[in-house]
DNA sequence: TATTGTTATACTCTATAACTATA
DNA sequence: TATAGTTATAGAGTATAACAATA
């Protein structure tokens, strides 16, 4: 009888995901980095320079909104540009020191309510099938 | 050497939720609802009907920005209002048989991104896995 | 005094449209 | 012709502030 299970646990994935984000924006305030602006930053710590066409690819937004968060992030010292050594329509992204700081920063416990939640409410069992299940919302993306 | 390993899950889950939201929102164009109408309606469903300030709380929203999402559920004919039978302050809001029908389409995989890639790129094991982690990121935000 | 709902206003994130420069 | 970046503008979602009605 569970035939339609996947349209079952889309609705609570759905559900779910959009709980932790409204969860995850109003535990970052004032000062702190949007979680938009972690992931950008995130991802460029994670697979290097890039330029705004290839992070809005990578997180599913147009290019035009991507310059937007990138430019915010260049604005506050975080990011820093540089030209593309042969492409001159293209501009390269990278982390400035303060970017590093900020981003080692904003991972820590200390300031992260997330991992602690994580930490204190999940056995370690737990916390690898989550680990798990996030690869594979990864994967439900991957183009 | 895993010591801060709940620090590198914080990091992924937060990154792969933002990515999740902004796909689930690009795919809910013009006039279907959007994530939260979906999220609103899906728990009135589940729970019952229920007033704006209940529903700001599960939904860990302002009671301000709930009344605009049930505003206009109530404005496209979904949700319903009657008054509290013994306290004068609230409003209850519940399911119009117009809600039920369209919470049911939009259910349905064929009108259902989430369903769809479920469905086609994760083994039926890697599904229940998914299900149990839908579970624990409730369990991260039970207050 | 606290809670529910409402109205008004503003901010953040993302979108579309139109443009320039380079490939 | 296609792609990268930019600028301008608009919409959706949520926030804060101030208020009236009820408990």
């Amino acid at each position: 009888m569970p035939e339609k299970d996947h349209e079952h646990l889309a609705t609570e994935l759905g559900a779910a995901v959009s709980l932790l984000m409204r969860q995850m924006r109003a535990a970052s305030p004032h000062g702190e980095l949007s979680p938009t602006q972690r992931a950008v930053i995130g991802r460029i710590d994670t697979d290097g320079e890039a330029t705004i066409a290839a992070l809005a690819r990578a997180e599913r937004v147009r290019p035009q909104s991507m310059r937007l968060t990138v430019g915010a992030l260049e604005e506050r010292g975080v990011l820093t540009r540089r030209p593309h050594p042969t492409d001159g329509r293209q501009v390269v992204f990278s982390l400035t020191e303060e970017g590093r700081r900020l981003l080692a920063v904003v991972r820590q416990a200390k300031h992260n309510w997330l991992a602690v939640a994580i930490a204190d409410r999940l056995t370690p069992e737990e916390q690898r099938t989550l680990a798990t299940a996030t690869e594979l919302m990864r994967r439900l993306m991957s183009e």
